[in-house]
DNA sequence: TTGTACGCGTTATCAA
DNA sequence: TTGATAACGCGTACAA
């Protein structure tokens, strides 16, 4: 296997007739090369398909031109069956496509794989750091922040930490779901709630209470961790405690999904006997029996907001600390 | 904002009272290196929180310690809602993960992003190239083999160039169902094949034709891109064309979804008057209605076997240019 | 077994 | 506007 030599900047130099430096001026766009001379060393670059090396660059400009996502390798599990997980790897990657940089992909399930991912960013072979879908308080994001690396979080991070973050309006899009159901005649609304040690589980079900609250009604609480199979065991917990319910707001539409089966099963008819709405929008959605109502997170937005606050912090610009976004109610057929 | 300087080989080598030349022997694991100097140059390595620099490293070793996903970015759309996407993405991170290299992810949907795929893989900026989900003949995989750089596809490509991958048994896996159908006494069995530039549609609506010719029974075909709206139609399509059909094979879990709803609008009760069979095993087959039969591909384990692959050409080895993992017929009650 | 010295390919500083 | 030249941090012959 003959491993090709690249060319390197003093071939094209050679070729074009001019200095290295020259090269690189030109390579990097710079202004101060003369008209003639750029273009002789254009073709020179285009003959020899010379194509810069990034480690040699790194080393001098101490930038590597890369970025990475971190995410808990749960959530490729539990979010494996809706648009979360490619949703937000969609938003990240197109963003920095536009910037011409590299996402470096770290999924940090075990205890091993997060020491990794910590040797990984805190030895600042990245220019920013990326985090989905933290579960209870990591201190990592604290830590990079403090070492004057630029870090974003998808959600409020739960800690003292002060890292920037983007986040949808959880509060406000349970909110409008829940005044939908309470302004469709339903008063019995119990939830299923998320994962506590989630930021969007907490904030889901303090939606849910502030809501009930300001309607001067009772809460109905039962907990899963944004799985179908939690989901199923959540909903006969509540028809098991609260029989007289007409409502169910779950956290997720995936444990919404495994609501509607669940409630089926036990001869509830949705919406007629029991109202449900979900969070989300996950594609499945429309095609639950009956189609589900929910609300809608922009998910592949999130991660391009995020995206783009981490390059500004990266260029060296001060960032809101937070960026909060829009959730919608689609209203289906399910409440 | 004090940029800390990172602490270098040198630094290390000045605190323990060793040359440079040796702290790298012990970082990098050489056994000649006496032991009171190596414990001594690993406190010293602790106490400065040294971590080797990546790009100086690459530099002289010509490695990257890195490997490229490319996958198409329509990918993350068309499988937005099934575990594919993440599967793989977690197998092929779990492989790289035990192997200490880090994973760029490179989606590659417009033309530019594809221009620029090609510019960084050509650039010999990582040390191996995965390939996910191609459509049509892309030249860039036959372009890197010929390179020399090491590259693995997931699937057979399309096209001429011969470049190494690993596939499901796609035709096994039909066969099977088919062969399945027939033995609950149906005969008039249609299929929604996938897309036709895409291996994956290819082969799995050459197993339902080789099925179907060896029982002697009539092909009745439809097609779709494995999206549920495509499904849709092509269910529709079916029914209007052989309204006497008793079953049908989706060649995706998500046009197999869109067929179960479809049949249902139209009056047709699954499995009694129409049976229906998918390919995928997502998580939503067990929650459609009734649950979905399906065929089950081992897409963790194709994310791993590829990378394995490709890990042991980077090392050098000669490889097995196909590898096939087997499929399993998943009986639920849609047939 | 350890240390010296060179080179990897770039960018940046400074003269010219 | 261009060209030498010095870093950048590391691995590794080669010498000791």
């Amino acid at each position: 296997m003959t491993t090709a030599q690249r060319p390197t900047l003093e071939a094209v130099a050679r070729l074009a007739g001019v200095s290295r430096a020259t090269v690189s001026r030109v390579v990097n766009g710079s202004t101060t090369v003369a008209q003639p001379i750029q273009e002789a060393v254009r073709r020179a670059v285009q003959e020899l398909g010379y194509v810069p090396n990034l480690a040699a660059r790194s080393l001098v400009t101490q930038r590597t031109d890369s970025v990475a996502l971190v995410m808990p390798e749960e959530a490729t599990r539990v979010f494996s069956d809706d648009q979360v997980f490619p949703g937000i790897i969609r938003g990240v990657s197109q963003e920095l496509e536009a910037a011409d940089k590299q996402l470096v992909l770290m999924l940090a399930g075990s205890p091993a794989g997060h020491e990794r991912v910590e040797r990984y960013t805190t030895g600042r072979h990245v220019d920013g750091v990326l985090f989905a879908s933290l579960h209870g308080e990591d201190p990592l994001p604290g830590m990079l922040a403090r070492l004057g690396i630029p870090v974003v979080c998808a959600g409020r991070p739960l800690g003292s930490a002060e890292v920037p973050y983007v986040d949808v309006d959880n509060v406000g899009g349970v909110t409008r779901a829940v005044r939908h159901l309470i302004g469709s005649g339903r008063h019995r609304i119990a939830t299923i709630a998320g994962p506590q040690d989630m930021v969007a589980g907490i904030e889901r079900l303090t939606g849910y209470r502030e809501a009930m609250a300001a309607a001067g009604l009772p809460v109905r609480e039962s907990f899963g961790d944004f799985t179908r199979e939690s989901g199923a065991a959540a909903m006969r917990h509540l028809l098991a405690e609260h029989p007289d319910l007409d409502a169910v707001f779950a956290a997720s539409d995936l444990m919404a999904h495994a609501a509607l089966r669940t409630l089926r099963e036990a001869g509830r008819r949705v919406p007629e006997d029991v109202a449900v709405v979900g969070f989300d929008d996950i594609e499945t959605a429309a095609y639950t029996e009956p189609p589900l109502t929910t609300i809608r997170q922009p998910i592949v937005e999130l991660g391009r907001a995020m995206t783009r606050q981490l390059l500004r912090m990266a260029a060296g610009e001060d960032i809101e600390q937070a960026l909060v976004l829009p959730t919608e109610l689609i209203v289906r057929e399910s409440a």
